[in-house]
DNA sequence: GTCTATAGAATGATAGAC
DNA sequence: GTCTATCATTCTATAGAC
């Protein structure tokens, strides 16, 4: 142990990291609500209370800091994968994955607008993603599922149709929270409004491929 | 009727409406492509090839211009709903609907692209839009399908979380369209694709409610 | 109605003092 | 590492000739 060298440079590091994680923070809400050309640096210079100038340290461009803020969610999403693996049944498996990609919804709705609208902008910026991990990520969770369907688990329905429509479900309550929203007398979904919709979700997708009597 | 005055103001005319639909699709794409401040009324020029004063011209400010753009892809998707007043069974209203809006996200999905992006960003354009037209259109149709609920002739499901499926599941199609096409080996959908997934989101969601065995 | 030229404002990025 | 001041660019919108 280095005893006087180590406390200020732990102190500086501690520092860097907290603006570091400020910043991703800020940046993530603020391209979330305005696009990523919408949002400018000195909004989120603004809203982290930092100079502008201090952005442009820590992230050269504001591409890399949106990249970051991109991958931030992307890998998220990709933890919550696991049950596909460490679960048997189709209706552990699913509904675990169905819970926990809500649960994400209503815990990061930013990084998932971020998402969505890089994706629906034909994702110029991580384009790469899409085509390798994503690639890799859904080809061996479509095998999970080809294998439940010859199994007799579940009804033959098309796997990828399958993913897209947990995906699309689940992050529709993040992506379109504020129609939503409105929607619910212009209140935020509370914690019953989100377990009734989870439990809602689950329970159409699983009768629907025939998996489980809820 | 007037014979000398007539046609030169319906040559006019009709050059007119030309533009203004030329302008309009060219708007769409672009808006759907980079959002709305990534959009330049020079990009939308450019690509109509028109001159961008022309745009002005036409459409005063680039914030006319876009809400012309959501507002048209807003009233394509309330005609698609005319089955839950015409048609008898849920199974008969539900998938015509789905159908419908299937359809939609293949035919107009730079619309769709445009009206997500919109919603994402907390609908600051159409604001109005969601708390009156959409309101009123989902308050009836809850009420018809509460209606089919109490016949029994579907499970007793919260007809919002249904609606929030079948519009995000629908949508995905076309918002998401980079990310599916690359996960199909980086090719389009094509008609039998299409017919595929339009049968398999059906069934999974008329199971699931309890609706018909198809 | 169409087009060129440009005004006026905002933005990403950086230089350089501290 | 932090901050102020500023450059170079780009964008919306319009003026004014045709």
């Amino acid at each position: 142990m280095p005893p006087v060298a180590e406390k200020p440079l732990n102190r500086r590091e501690g520092l860097r990291r907290e603006t570091l994680a400020l910043i991703l923070a800020t940046a993530e809400r603020i391209f979330a609500e305005h696009g990523f050309k919408g949002a400018t640096m000195q909004a989120i210079a603004d809203e982290a209370k930092l100079p502008k100038a201090n952005l442009h340290y820590y992230f050269p461009t504001k591409q890399d800091l949106y990249r970051q803020v991109v991958e931030r969610i992307f890998n998220i999403w990709l933890d919550a994968a696991d049950s596909f693996d460490t679960q048997g049944t189709p209706e552990a498996a699913l509904s675990t994955y169905i819970r926990k990609k809500m649960e994400i919804s209503r815990s990061h709705p930013y990084g998932s607008k971020v998402w969505a609208n890089e994706v629906i902008h034909g994702a110029p910026i991580i384009h790469d993603y899409l085509e390798t991990t994503l690639t890799e990520w859904t080809e061996t969770r479509i095998k999970v599922i080809e294998r439940w369907i010859a199994e007799g688990a579940i009804d033959p329905v098309d796997p990828r149709h399958l993913l897209y429509m947990i995906w699309a479900t689940t992050q529709h309550y993040a992506d379109f929270s504020h129609q939503i929203e409105t929607l619910n007398e212009g209140q935020v979904m509370n914690d019953r409004q989100w377990a009734e919709a989870t439990e809602c979700v689950t329970r159409i997708i699983l009768r629907g491929i025939g998996a489980g009597q809820l």
